[in-house]
DNA sequence: TGAGTGATGTGAGAGGGTCATACATTGAAT
DNA sequence: ATTCAATGTATGACCCTCTCACATCACTCA
């Protein structure tokens, strides 16, 4: 019998993990998260049903690495894009524009890193979006005023951090029209509703304040 | 033999889609979108597992119904709370809250008002919104400058859309911590944020400004 | 070099879920 | 009373998740 019962050149395949990652994000864009199986994984990394379960406890920590790679790339992404962005009004501006791009880009990707159920059993998953958000203090910083500059900052941030998701899913589903068609511009709108959100931050400090943030 | 194999009075149940709605809406209030099957939601309405069928096409379907019913009670509880503010720019504002506050109350129902893949197949959820944000049509148009009146006032509903479900999602995936702690706090936030929004609302008109809008 | 060992993949299968199909029951219209 | 359409039941095909015993391989250390 061949060495390879299945379509492979080994026993072993190498790096099951990564390979299963990279192919959920591929199923996830051709049938969303709810078409997606690991059976279906499994199969077309030329893999036993049951191999993944070596690698991930079930189908929801699966999905969850694939988000945390989404994760990974949407970070690369602002980098990128926000290296030479002087004004930090425009840098905060510019997030949500270049989050609904990329949205766009891995559309279901943002799918899975934004489901609710798994957001709420994997911590890893909100971690990686609050670093994320946490490269953006400095120009939060900047923003607001000296005063209560800690708490408002944190606060901006979050109403950002709502907007774009919002708009986010807004495309996604289509309100706009193809996804495709509009992304251009709905990322300008959403960039223009963030600069207004900028613009208009002068929230004074509330109920948060005094216990911080996040727990 | 018993006239009711289940633990039912009759052969028939009476209005079987009704209240497969409504266990849907428990079932996804316990457990969740994810963990929700037709079959446990027969089981609890005491049918066979085929007999929804007959009501709805498939699990989508009645996943969709059980959205629809959470679009109307949220139009209701915003009809409720919007009827007694004067101001166009408070009751705007306000809407964020009363969003996030019906948020905690039904939790799971948003979940699936805002499931990508739901939206994205039963365009009937996206009507339901639509109809709801028109609602508050009149309150964007008194808000923006008269001049190009039409075009910015949608645009500004949207962004407020945007902000308003992004606070939800957040909330929702305890972001700020348990949800029925911190909702109070999270509405206030959105509403302020709502609020900077509408302050800044100056936003001249965009690439959609010949279109029309929602196409 | 060549066993031993742990990591990784296989195969079979239990349990459950979706949905289709054929059949049973019933209320309403004729 | 009879018939019909609507509604519920029973059964089963098919797929999926996840488990378990076993096969295969890479690596280590004597």
């Amino acid at each position: 019998m061949a060495l390879t019962p299945k379509g492979r050149a080994t026993y072993h395949h190498g790096d099951l993990a990564a390979a299963l990652v990279q192919t959920t994000l591929e199923i996830i864009d051709e049938v969303g998260v709810r078409g997606f199986s690991v059976a279906e994984a499994a199969r077309r990394t030329c893999v036993s049903p049951g191999a993944p379960y070596r690698h991930f406890a079930d189908r929801d920590a699966l999905l969850a690495a694939a988000a945390l790679e989404v994760s990974r790339r949407l970070r690369a992404i602002y980098l990128d894009t926000a290296a030479d962005i002087g004004s930090a009004q425009e840098r905060l501006a510019m997030v949500a524009g270049t989050y609904v791009r990329a949205a766009a880009r891995y559309r279901g990707g943002l799918d899975i890193l934004f489901a609710p159920g798994l957001r709420a059993t994997h911590p890893e998953l909100r971690d990686s979006s609050r670093e994320f958000v946490d490269l953006l203090l400095p120009s939060a910083f900047e923003v607001v005023a000296p005063g209560e500059a800690a708490v408002t900052a944190v606060a901006l941030l979050d109403a950002l951090h709502a907007l774009a998701r919002g708009y986010v899913a807004q495309l996604l589903e289509g309100k706009f029209g193809d996804p495709d068609d509009v992304v251009e511009d709905v990322a300008i709108r959403a960039t223009r509703a963030a600069r207004a959100l900028v613009a208009g931050h002068g929230m004074p400090s509330g109920p948060f304040g005094e216990e911080g943030r996040d727990r």
